[in-house]
DNA sequence: TTGTACGCGTTATCAG
DNA sequence: CTGATAACGCGTACAA
């Protein structure tokens, strides 16, 4: 006779045994109270108690083909844009009987195709991917993955599924316009790891410029692949007053930028906004704080989360919305740092 | 006769036919290529890779009854602190066969022992918890979860299992210390969340004055349950201020305070280091940046998760390390915020 | 090195 | 409303 190799954790079977009824019974119960008599539900409550009996989700997953698990893919867990849209996420989870599975892809297309695929080998009820880039092999997984997706934090013309963000490309252009139209002429546009939504926000930079007559001179544009904080943002500026001491603006790329920004112009004597506007992008909470006040441009990063869920959760459940992109725009929040140069 | 009720997925079987094999070895041949001999081998890969087979992870981990997910309970997504520290983890995590399951507890004990039970639901390879202030009941799980368990972020008397961290009281004694040595007389300290770690670090700061000889006073100390940021740094120093105008020096319980300490400084002209002396608590990126620079108590996060993850590891390939408790230590990084009093 | 037989704990299906 | 039976896809134990 073969061995028996119970893991000496409480099953079903052992729950319906103890409340004298079927294992099937006692699963229908677990998941759905409605299905069962109050009698037997009562009998069973008391033999999980009893027991100490939690369902094994391994073989849930296996014998109904199917999770409660949501799979989500940022770029990066130390970005506090990524960490407000978390936010949003677990705000909007809560309550329900989703679970969250985060995976990190540290702004690497190849590190997302792989988390995908664990992922799905994982049957997810739906998935949440981070920006409209990604790699042709990764869209391709996405379109055939059997669950809803739902693309954050940009919006596109292509959706694989479903997508809520708003344009980077727009949110630089009303920035930087909100700084032509305080006044400013020489603006810079300072920017770290030039991802591709980097390079959007470096069009918006550009179509701004044109739009109000200012020509583009390439010494405005300081980029780095580097990765932002502060201190680049320090570094960058540096870099940019050295190339063209008479620049009069920077719209950065980020918020960290800005700041960096901020701390260097006071560090040389560069009074701000009047010799230097300044503007971020993103709006952190720090940016209202600053002396001066910073100005940035909002975008709604926690509602993004939200509202991801909530599509994604809608299509899960057969309720699809019918806006399959929802853009949540942004807002230029006009503060002390860009109140326009001295006359 | 039954329906079956395949789910479209490749499996195994439908593998092992392709390349002539029984299921078993493919089984093999996929999770340890060395138990496999080179020709079958390449004709398995050929077959997986033909029909695009990926494992299921449910059914695996219900026939063995165990997985590869390593679960991590942190308090915040949100707070830059905890950030780093999973930026460790994944790291650590990198080139591994482990896999990473976040939880976020939102600082309560009952959302941790609810993720807690969930995790556990899932047969973990081994846990990470975020400090030492967990409820009796969390307690008692972790003791009875068949799986190494390591504490985080701060160490303590008494470990569950392992423990890497550092002793908040220890760190922000030697702050305040270094306040003191510095010249200050009249040494505040600002809090948010006044959570039991941020307790522990109001302790130290009152070991510090008590070692100085700098009478306690209950005015000096200003503190709140909301959440840190930049802005509330503002408020708390306002506060205080109007309490004790003469104030010399504030010790933050964390770097998002001291900043916005020294924005409200600035806004009431009030000179940093001359008429205030300022020290946060993590050491964060921005703090070397800033102007003035701004003097913290920089605490390894980073190598917090890395360590952890590795003795987590290591622990679970029945290799444990002999050191079950590892103090990570802490560094007063002194800077233009904390170079003494006008004299 | 490879294969056979079976069990992991749960849910789908069908029958009552 | 409840139950019997057979899957779900894979790994363990043992045998060859």
């Amino acid at each position: 006779m073969r061995k028996a190799r119970r893991s000496g954790r409480v099953t079903l079977a052992e729950v319906a045994r103890e409340a004298d009824v079927s294992a099937i019974t006692v699963s229908r119960a677990l998941r759905d109270p409605e299905q069962v008599s109050k009698a037997t539900m009562e009998r069973i409550d008391a033999a999980v108690r009893k027991l100490g009996y939690a369902p094994d989700m391994a073989a849930r997953a296996l014998a109904s083909r199917h999770t409660n698990v949501i799979g989500v893919l940022i770029p990066s867990v130390t970005n506090n844009v990524f960490s407000d849209v978390l936010r949003g996420i677990y705000d909007a989870l809560d309550g329900t009987r989703y679970h969250l599975q985060l995976g990190n892809t540290r702004y690497s297309v190849l590190e997302e195709e792989n988390l995908l695929r664990i992922f799905l080998s994982q049957r997810p009820a739906g998935l949440i991917v981070s920006g409209i880039d990604q790699s042709p092999a990764t869209r391709a997984i996405l379109e055939n993955a059997n669950c809803p997706v739902v693309q954050i934090m940009e919006t596109g013309p292509d959706p694989v599924d479903m997508m809520v963000g708003f344009s980077h490309r727009e949110g630089a252009k009303a920035a930087v316009a909100h700084l032509a139209e305080a006044g400013y002429r020489r603006i810079a546009f300072l920017g770290a790891r030039m991802d591709p939504r980097t390079q959007r926000r470096l069009q918006g930079y550009q179509d701004a410029l044109k739009q109000y007559g200012l020509g583009e001179d390439a010494d405005l544009i300081v980029t780095t692949p580097r990765s932002s904080s502060v201190t680049l943002g320090g570094w960058l500026f540096g870099e940019l007053v050295s190339r063209r001491p008479d620049v009069d603006a920077v719209f950065c790329n980020n918020d960290d930028i800005a700041l960096g920004v901020l701390f260097e112009a006071q560090r040389r004597n560069i009074a701000v906004p009047h010799a230097l506007g300044v503007c971020g992008f993103n709006d952190l909470e720090m940016m209202a704080s600053a002396c001066p006040s910073l100005t940035s441009l909002r975008t709604h990063r926690e509602r993004m989360g939200r509202e991801g869920i909530d599509m994604l959760i809608r299509a899960i459940e057969d309720d699809r919305p019918e806006e399959r992109v929802v853009d949540l725009g942004f807002e230029v929040m006009r503060r002390e740092s860009s109140t326009g140069p001295a006359r």
